[in-house]
DNA sequence: CGAGAAGGTTGACAGTGTCAACGTGCCATG
DNA sequence: CATGGCACGTTGACACTGTCAACCTTCTCG
């Protein structure tokens, strides 16, 4: 079947995130790409945080996919682990506007549903790092604890080189380097 | 002498967004808060971007004093090293709409005058890892490195917990319970 | 059949950033 | 001293946006 008119709207609004950023979503420019009128959306959404929440959580859905389809096709976990990681990282610069969604946006609520599927994704993430504590490719210890350090080290990084608080001569190390030298620290 | 209009705008557009968050600085709500017509801003600063911007540039500031206080008011610079993240985390958690303008906001200009302020910040940062390193309370290597990773881990950190994507049951750790691991890993 | 819901439309409104035009007082230079 | 310019402020207008209200159509289902 067809996309539904709801689903065209996020989609429409993810595309315009990516396009022109986060103010560039304005919901009648949503609703001219989806070709309705301008007051239509609000028969799918309550406003206009609520169609970025509806994209957001979308795209916490194709993170959580993406850490356990890395888990499911890496027989050591410490390569799913890299895979994970880098399809993240991958995720996050090139598509800056839609990770800072996720984020780092204040509009966003905080709890709800959205925050379920936030959990979600941690939560496939969480999978990933246990299972390299078993195999003993991460130390062992409160694995949430672990997972948390991890995961914040790479948000950390991956905010701060969109931001462009990275890079440059004398500034930060790129997103890459500081995972690296972190799992070189946890190898040890 | 008594405070310019200039800084009275941005002292005011600080307080709206301690207060409100980052919709509630409205140039109008700035200049009426300061008690001059709604478009007298302009006479000061270009856009409403280049307001915000002078508020991420003073707290900018800010954040490098108190680093390099840190490093001046202890003895052993791991200590210091801990006064520093300790203020960090507290500015982040107590102005968390001022904290993610100066480090996640897609509307400030990422390079000029701006980004020059955010990397003295980190500079002073980085200086007190260094006497870390010499004093021997952290790892030795590129300190530019070392410096990146604690500060990407610490701002992943404390902005998860702003967004609420961190905390509860089965969430990710707090601030300080990620620092702390960090720190130990890296004193081992 | 007929009522009601789902989804769409047009029209209006207030708030916002921003531009243009205008006023005013001070200060430096002829 | 005069005067011209500039820093600073004002009012008024404009387009754009989110949002509300009212209305219309089409389909479903009791």
């Amino acid at each position: 079947m067809t996309q539904s008119t709801k689903d065209r709207l996020v989609t429409a609004a993810a595309q315009l995130l990516d396009q022109g950023g986060i103010d560039a979503v304005t919901l009648r420019g949503v609703a001219q790409l989806v070709g309705i009128s301008h007051n239509a959306p609000y028969k799918h959404f309550e406003d206009r945080s609520a169609l970025l929440a509806a994209v957001a959580e979308r795209d916490f859905v194709v993170l959580r996919t993406a850490f356990e389809t890395a888990l499911d096709r890496n027989e050591e976990a410490g390569v799913a682990l890299q895979a994970a990681l880098g399809a993240f990282i991958d995720y996050g610069l090139k598509h800056p506007a839609r990770y800072r969604l996720l984020f780092s946006d204040p509009s966003l609520p905080s709890g709800g549903t959205l925050k379920e599927k936030a959990f979600a994704s941690f939560t496939a993430f969480l999978g990933i790092v246990e299972v390299c504590q078993r195999e003993g490719s991460l130390p062992a210890g409160d694995p949430i604890r672990l997972a948390g350090l991890i995961y914040a080290t790479v948000h950390g990084a991956i905010d701060l080189e969109i931001g462009g608080r990275s890079n440059g001569e004398k500034g930060l190390a790129n997103v890459t380097d500081t995972l690296d030298l972190l799992l070189r620290l946890l190898a040890a």
